[in-house]
DNA sequence: TCATACTAGTACGATATCGAACAAACAAGT
DNA sequence: ACTTGTTTGTTCGATATCGTACTAGTATGA
């Protein structure tokens, strides 16, 4: 395993494509976003969706705190979200029995239907888009999205 | 140009990919905003730092309405995000001289510096993170990330 | 057991985002 | 000119996001 000793040598060029590489990213999630929450009923929107789906496929029983890691937020920005999942009766917290302070979260069977239904409501368009794209150019470029995700992770770690 | 006849047999692997891919966007957006919007001074926000890149880079004397269309945000939120940078003259406009309702939107001195600055601020985070992360790699993926963008642009303006 | 440091979650205030509705100007046809 | 429909940009209100500060509970070590 090399190190790059010219690390700190990039030119104008690289840190232009470096650039052109976020926004496109910012991009995409924006377009991506608007798309789906067009689907999704309720007034609901991404990040519920997203929480939804954490939850019914990784497993439910765990705690805020950990779901604002996962996706990268603050915490108070998923206490918010989580309030507004709640609400609607999509999740429920009880407390923690190894922890007095905090609290774990389950969803609720109306809350897999709800995910449920965002999925298949979504199929069409994915249809559509499949005719046009080719999702399976995403099976090359998604280990290197998980790479530079890990590598922004753990450099934010070390501030 | 043979059209797929099958767009509509993905399976539930190919959708979870889907998901995947579009949530590890998602959370580098996020990475990467918060990580720049520390280099920042003033309370400037990415989107900020994004019109001023794009008037500097592709050159100022355009619409409004176009950079919202280049960023794909709601026109609202673009008139907000200019009048943050008008109020701290990184920005001027001037009325459109060919269209009686529009305006023209000029990058200033002070929003070049202030380009520059945060540019040059990132180079060290960005020498440190390519130690560890082969920004080369985001050639290859640029173009799919590229192809994805415009895919997902066509198809919103069909609907 | 106590003091100190740390962690989970919330409250609050400031700003960002965005949909809906609007006014003004344009465009095209009549 | 005049009507009709479209486009540009703003205002307004509702919600989202997030930093700061706080409370309550936990962990560690003397």
């Amino acid at each position: 395993m090399v190190k790059r000793q010219d690390a700190a040598s990039e030119n104008a060029s690289d840190i232009r494509q470096i650039f052109d590489a976020f926004t496109e990213i910012g991009i995409i999630h924006q377009l991506s976003r608007t798309l789906f929450e067009q689907r999704l009923d309720d007034s609901l929107l991404l990040p519920h969706f997203t929480v939804l789906n954490h939850l019914a496929r990784l497993g439910d029983g765990v705690t805020p705190l950990s779901l604002a890691v996962a996706f990268q937020v603050p915490k108070t920005t998923l206490t918010h979200t989580l309030s507004g999942l709640e609400k609607r009766a999509l999740i429920e917290t009880r407390p923690n029995p190894h922890d007095g302070r905090g609290k774990l979260v389950f969803i609720t069977k109306s809350g897999r239907e709800f995910r449920d239904n965002a999925i298949t409501s979504l199929g069409p368009d994915i249809s559509r888009l499949a005719s046009e794209f080719d999702f399976t150019k995403l099976e090359a470029v998604l280990p290197v999205l998980k790479e530079l995700r890990a590598t922004l992770d753990r450099y934010r770690d070390k501030n």
